[in-house]
DNA sequence: TCGCCCATTATGTATAGACATAATAACGCA
DNA sequence: TGCGTTATTATGTCTATACATAATGGGCGA
């Protein structure tokens, strides 16, 4: 037997057709290289493999155990709306409907771990795909974190793929969830009020300081997909 | 400089700090390795990991870069709604509100790719977090895949978490959207009709089959969440 | 008998060296 | 000059060996 890959997969070859059940000790690495004629190394790649995938359990000393109730693990893309529009085949635009200074309101202070009232940029845009309202964003952005200090013009690079090409590669939370749009929201949506649109939140951080808080909704018919 | 993860941690840092520039070439494995102080297998792994995060962009021949528009990998744990549910502090129950052998409708039949009317076990579940109305579950399960070959009594243990236990490490997709709750899912959830919901759609395959899909509803106020 | 400490053990990681592979860049030929 | 072939090169992987680390289970002592 070959490489990791293959290792890898008659592994799962034997979990999937439970000749090594749920909740049972499968053999050590050392075992396992002998018997397909590689190093330990490779069997531990392998493994490590399937245990970051959540179907096995290893531990040390104890060692390793098929998950008795496995924790999928789903991987979600999450590119820059310009990105998703131009997928579909669409040509993206966006509108910038907001750009103001403004305090934060509380509910925003809360998630982003600062202080009510603090002072940054609100943003209101839209994002269009084929000329059509695709998703609403309203975002408070943190300016003094900002690389070089001034702020960008946002009407030409959105400040998602601004955000993203700047002060990328930081860390952050999301949360998915079905609301109904406000009356404003599906203005912009060109929906009907109480219509239910997929909401994305997100909060973004540096080490030191929270970067934004978007708050991005997609109207009806908008799907996030996935494999697993 | 010690392991792989102080090695992760330092080029992590120098792209946040931007002394290496989105699209710029950094230096090679073997390079880092002599600055670092370290095998270059450990570089490898470093690297490894910062390129499956989507942050590093790997060729052979042309090197590593830093990707220009990172494209952010969020992992979803899915784990069974028993569990998701006791995580929350709540007690867990289920109902089976429907259990009968079905010919698929269309919809059904072009996502599991089989043709429409194949008889199917048609199964309605309500899952409860406190005796409240947790999710709403909506299943069709291909009773010929099944291991043992016999149906089990899904009102003992549910067939989300029967068919995790016995059926487990298989591929699929999954969807989210929001939509509108029809009259009879506003009923089983206790909400009003055209409330928004949060939907998730799942199939599931073997290697040869499709085991079962899934349409599972949540009602207002659930969010999923994930860290990037 | 109970509880603490430590030897044992499986995984986790590091290393140097080697070869494989893919993809570019350079070369040579027409 | 244009194109196809080849040499070069950085990553990808494997091996053997060694040591680190966590956690268990047994032994020891109170």
């Amino acid at each position: 037997m070959g490489g990791w890959e293959e290792v890898r997969a008659e592994v799962l070859r034997r979990i999937r057709a439970r000749e090594w059940v749920p909740g049972a000790v499968i053999p050590g690495e050392e075992a396992l290289a002998v018997e397909f004629g590689v190093a330990r190394a490779t069997v531990n790649r392998a493994l490590r493999e399937l245990a970051e995938a959540g179907l096995l359990e290893r531990r040390r000393k104890a060692g390793t155990r098929v998950a008795l109730l496995p924790v999928r693990k789903a991987t979600l893309e999450i590119s820059i709306i310009r990105q998703e529009v131009e997928a579909r085949g669409e040509v993206y635009a966006h509108r910038v409907l907001e750009s103001r200074m403004e305090g934060v309101p509380l509910a925003v202070a809360l998630r982003m771990g600062v202080p009510v009232g603090v002072g940054m940029l609100f943003l209101e845009t839209l994002h269009l795909a084929g000329g059509r309202p695709f998703a609403h964003e309203v975002r408070w952005l943190n300016v003094g974190v900002l690389p070089g200090g001034a702020v960008p013009d946002f009407s030409v690079t959105s400040a998602n793929e601004w955000l993203v090409q700047n002060v990328a590669y930081a860390t952050g939370d999301i949360a998915f969830s079905a609301e109904a749009a406000s009356g404003a929201e599906a203005a912009a949506l060109g929906i009907s009020a109480g219509d239910p649109v997929f909401v994305t939140e997100r909060v973004t951080w540096t080490a030191e300081a929270p970067i934004t808080f978007v708050r991005l909704l997609h109207g009806p018919g908008y799907r996030l997909r996935t494999m697993v």
